[in-house]
RNA sequence: GCCAAGGUGGCAGAGUCCGGCCGAACGCGGCGGCCUGCAGAGCCGCAUAUCGCCGGUUCAAAUCCGGCCCUUGGCUCCA
């Protein structure tokens, strides 16, 4: 089945046909490493994956780039608080790597690479000496802009004209600009005292940080801020890649801007297909710590844990946007928990029968593969994840129907379920399976084992209150225990 | 002002590109039943939708066309 997915640069749904058969060149528009990431990051970030792992498992051999932003002014104002770092590198380092071990936590696929904008300042260069030499862009000052009137499709991707666009910078930069839409590819200096106080978060005193500055052709300055994706992509993808992935709050300038210099500097196409992420709101009220819901990925990592949140995520189409509230994460932990449950039961049920045994289910078998065909179908349809997880869910309730209600089990149609939901809902959703294993917390298992049984014998004698004492104390420890014909069973947290 | 997205049951949210399988998915919540000492989990069933409004096209419209109302986001900090 083709996949078809949704082109912001035409508007329409296209099949999906990467330059190079079976390889995807894909490029995520990464964070500006000035502070911890949130969860509406986190949602592009889960979004991108599940593409990724889907193109994998569909057979596309997948180069996965997504970088960090560490020159900004927001990073150098900084500079100097509380133990962040002293310089602007390390004030983007410490934040980094704080968001490298947020994706960890997320269960997320390893990008091929993750470029850094203070490491591509010759390539940021070179790309601009290009876009000069062919008269694309002028220099002004020690600063560098790129010319929007000698480029025609400007504008294209956004549906901007030109002549309606206005001129809002800083009045010093509006006047070294040619046209108000011009913007910088090359900024003379360090980070001007105005921007510095405007983003800083602390008392700097009178020594204000200026960030740091390379030498160019033009000045010892900075690079503007859309130039490093158009070189980054291009040096660890190529000139034309097939997909670029970014926030909906991008397409206008940023990407927009990314294009025109890039497509200006090669005569090629920058990327195939442009897929834009729905931003994540709160209801009624912004975003905001104090109001206590505003959470950054870890903090939600610990609140909520990675399958929650990834439930929660794939509960709506990467397109739309997407309303954060505790209520939405209730209910993503009741699907999470819903899917979860269902894989455990198919396990066990799976382990209590014999490979040899002659039962057959053809209503379950039947569900395994409707299971993977409406999967199949939802996700090729722009991946529709929740669509896909709805897939998922259908195939939970007839695996549940099948232990609930059949006089013997089928081991085939079992086998094939536990396979699919591995398949589809580990390798292509990202979610983790399966409990604590046994060594670490063998000792575990035996105490409520223990525990589990004191409680038998106290059910056996009719001391329900005993055992009901026993059953609350577990779940007060997070120890969550059902009781079933075959004897109790148990949860860890 | 310019650009874009959206208005579907109590909530949330698919379906709209390619009209009929939508008497509207999946899930949460509600109600009833099975199971159970009880609870939970699970299973079965029920209820709630003039698919923003008006008009048009069609044998047939949530889906196409026209007009209108309303909401939200972006417009050089932004994922």
């Amino acid at each position: 089945m083709t996949l078809s997915v949704t082109n912001t640069l035409t508007g329409a749904r296209e099949a999906f046909e990467p330059v190079t058969d079976d390889a995807v060149l894909l490029y995520v528009c990464g964070l500006t490493v000035s502070d911890y990431a949130h969860l509406g990051h986190a949602r592009v970030w889960v979004h991108a994956d599940v593409m990724h792992r889907w193109l994998e498992h569909e057979g596309y051999d997948v180069t996965h780039v997504e970088n960090f932003t560490d020159v900004n002014e927001k990073i150098a104002a900084r500079v100097g608080e509380d133990d962040l770092g002293e310089t602007e590198s390390e004030v983007a380092a410490h934040f980094t790597a704080a968001t490298i071990e947020d994706m960890r936590g997320l269960n997320l696929m390893r990008a091929s690479v993750y470029p850094r904008v203070s490491e591509h300042v010759p390539e940021i260069i070179e790309l601009i000496e290009t876009l000069v030499d062919r008269g694309y862009a002028y220099e002004s000052n020690g600063s560098v802009y790129f010319d929007v009137t000698q480029f025609d499709a400007y504008g294209d991707l956004s549906n901007q004209q030109i002549e309606e666009l206005e001129a809002q910078g800083e009045p010093d930069e509006r006047s070294e600009k040619r046209h108000p839409a011009d913007f910088a590819l090359w900024k003379a200096g360090g980070v001007s005292p105005t921007a510095i106080r405007e983003h800083a978060k602390h008392d700097h005193g009178d020594e204000l940080p200026t960030g740091e500055t390379w030498e160019s052709p033009w000045s010892e300055g900075r690079p503007g801020w859309h130039i490093e994706c158009s070189a980054m992509s291009m040096t660890h993808l190529d000139e034309t890649i097939d997909i670029h992935v970014g926030g909906h709050d991008l397409v206008f300038p940023h990407h927009e801007n990314e294009i025109a210099q890039s497509e200006a500097a090669t005569g090629k196409q920058f990327a195939k297909y442009w897929l834009h992420t729905g931003l994540l709101e709160t209801k009624g009220e912004k975003m905001s710590s104090s109001l206590g819901n505003f959470f950054t990925v870890s903090a939600a990592l610990e609140e909520f844990g990675p399958n929650v949140l990834r439930a929660f995520y794939l509960s709506t189409e990467y397109g739309s946007k997407q309303t954060f509230s505790i209520d939405a994460m209730t209910e993503a932990e009741a699907r999470w928990n819903r899917l979860e449950r269902g894989y455990d039961t198919t396990c066990e049920a799976l382990d209590s029968v014999d490979a040899r045994t002659k039962a057959t289910d053809e209503t379950l078998r039947t569900a395994v593969k409707d299971a993977r065909s409406e999967f199949q179908r939802a996700m090729s349809d722009d991946f529709n994840v929740r669509e896909a997880m709805a897939a998922l869910l259908e195939l939970t309730t007839a695996v549940n129907r099948h232990v609930d209600e059949a006089t013997a089990y089928d081991y085939r149609g079992l086998k094939r379920a536990v396979e699919t939901i591995e398949t589809l809902g580990g390798d292509v959703f990202g979610f983790q399976f399966g409990r604590p294993t046994a060594g670490d917390v063998s000792i575990v298992d035996d105490l409520v084992e223990l525990v589990l049984t004191v409680r038998e014998q106290e059910r056996e004698a009719g001391n329900y209150d005993r055992a009901d004492e026993l059953r609350d104390s577990l779940s007060d420890i997070g120890v969550e225990v059902q009781d079933s014909d075959d004897g109790p069973t148990y949860r860890l947290p």
